[in-house]
DNA sequence: AACTATTTATAAGA
DNA sequence: TTCTTATAAATAGTT
């Protein structure tokens, strides 16, 4: 879409790398943000740069309900599937959780102790700079959860779809060998579970 | 891009907007991957449709490539923000500021703890929104503090431009019996400057 | 950061 | 669905 056409490579040339990266990303934002307005879904985009910046697009606004939707889509996938082992997931959490609501406490002891401390404006301003690095960090321990959790999902979905492929090769030798020579090429043909995954 | 302008409004029939759906979808997935490699970038784009099929693009064949590129961003983002306070500037300053560099040293140490801990989805959630809150509650302070700064400052000023129209006054009631019925009326407007302000 | 010549995406129609 | 095609939109190279 441009002078030229170009050839699907990586822009050995670093600043037109850099542009290209800049507007194709804008576009591919707008883009997704459209997707979403006309298809009525939710969308949610990552980008890693090769100088390590994280951009983020999310059709929700935090990435909150989008996280809510997975939860519920994973769950739903589990309970469809075989046996789930949910029983004692929550053991070796409690020590953690315990640290977590520590944090919590502490967050919220300073914050009633926020307006009775003299602090600077120059204190508050680093202060804000901390919590919004700690903000920062939690999104994207988030987001790399929810990475990780379709990451598992699809595994276990492929893995799933690999087991039932060979069951139905097996049928289909079986079959094969139950009537020998008769018209074999009259069989239909084997649509597996897997060879539908596009 | 097509027959007709399109306004960015959900499609409100479902067969067409299932359509531009997958058109749509197929579109930003391949725009996805071009950037990727154009620019080498690492992507990944989660759509979950209004039915709750998810679909998935990424640029990496497995999402653990660009987790593991996410990790060494985010001990990066630790590092760095570790370097940047590692002064003890606190010197000069009093006991409030010693509260201030514990808080500190507590979203520090906490955020350190983040990955080592076993959180749910649910627990960073919790985390978010507190910090979400504790960055309100600071940046609302600092707003205050500055309002308060400039009320006084202007009450500074009011009070010196009170002093300053008192003396005008008095200069003025002086002339005034000095000159006694001189011409009254051709002394020009005493514009003080507490009239100037706004 | 704008500008345009082109390419690319896609809306509607078949 | 898939293909075709007219048109809108994105963008590569340029200024």
């Amino acid at each position: 879409m441009g002078r030229k056409k170009v050839e699907l490579k990586r822009i050995e040339n670093k600043s037109s790398r850099q542009v290209t990266f800049s507007k194709r990303r804008n576009g591919l934002f707008k883009k997704a943000h459209e997707l979403s307005v006309l298809c009525d879904v939710q969308v949610a985009f990552l980008v890693f740069s090769s100088s390590g910046k994280l951009y983020e697009f999310s059709s929700v606004g935090s990435t909150t309900s989008i996280l809510e939707r997975y939860t519920s889509h994973s769950k739903k996938m589990a309970t469809s599937s075989k046996e789930t082992n949910h029983a004692e997931v929550d053991y070796g959490k409690h020590a953690n959780l315990k640290s977590l609501a520590e944090l919590l406490l502490t967050v919220e002891r300073n914050l009633e102790g926020l307006y009775a401390m003299e602090l600077t404006l120059g204190d508050l301003m680093e202060l804000e700079e901390q919590l919004h690095v700690a903000l920062t960090h939690v999104k994207n321990r988030k987001i790399q959860m929810m990475l990780e959790s379709v990451k598992s999902l699809h595994d276990q979905q492929e893995k799933m779809l690999k087991e039932e492929n060979q069951l139905l090769e097996k049928q289909i030798v079986a079959m094969k060998n139950g009537e020998d020579s008769d018209h074999p090429l009259c069989h239909p043909p084997q649509q597996t579970t897997l060879s539908l995954l596009k």
